[in-house]
DNA sequence: TAAACATATCGATAAACATCTATATGATTC
DNA sequence: GAATCATATAGATGTTTATCGATATGTTTA
């Protein structure tokens, strides 16, 4: 999978954030809706929504809709694609980077 | 190499901005002074200062004053540490990344 | 259908930041 | 030592952004 430039610096954006890193990382671990992410921090609903609605605008994050909830997961393809593009620019070998699991 | 948080905060901001990845590309293929990478980019000589200077706080960058000029160089083991250490965040298999050339 | 719940959007605010011009500092050269 | 060059700093400006409270929208349940 390649990234367009568009989607790389969206990416780098997405990841800068401190907080969106963290829920993230949550994430990563499990898929999980708005209001679970929530639970798990300091911000308001509001904050948590805007974060995820970043994530998933960047392409690392994919939205489904299930009655009332809205389910976040990690696109870890994505997520490869970038660490891939990244080590190409900063000038390190370019190792195959693949998901922990399927 | 092992990075603290608060490094590795730094570095994902520092590569946040897109001006500033070019010129961490630009000097990924060679060790450069200020002027050199000014001439380089369409922004002020006091921008590309700023910028060098904030990839030199993230630690991604050694400055070496020569004289009357001032190099910058990447430093490939911190950026090595970086990428590995945004894969273990991510979930992805943490391969051990290292630099292209000693 | 009314109440409760989940999520998104709106509008505001304060802080961070990328950039500029002007200028200071320090090194080289004539 | 005056002029020139390389870099850094200061101060200003406009933009982006992280966050909030209030509210809208849509869904489930009593």
């Amino acid at each position: 999978m390649k990234l367009a430039t568009e989607e790389f610096d969206r990416i780098s954006k997405a990841l800068a954030d401190p907080q969106r890193r963290e829920i993230l990382q949550k994430l990563v671990a499990r898929r999980m809706n708005c209001s679970d992410v929530h639970a798990m921090f300091n911000v308001s609903q509001p904050t948590v929504s805007h974060h995820l609605k970043e994530l998933a605008i960047a392409g690392i994050l994919d939205k489904e809709k299930q009655g009332q909830f809205c389910f976040y997961q990690v696109k870890a393809d994505v997520l490869s694609a970038y660490v891939t593009e990244l080590q190409r620019r900063l000038g390190l070998e370019a190792i195959a980077v693949t998901p922990r699991m399927k």
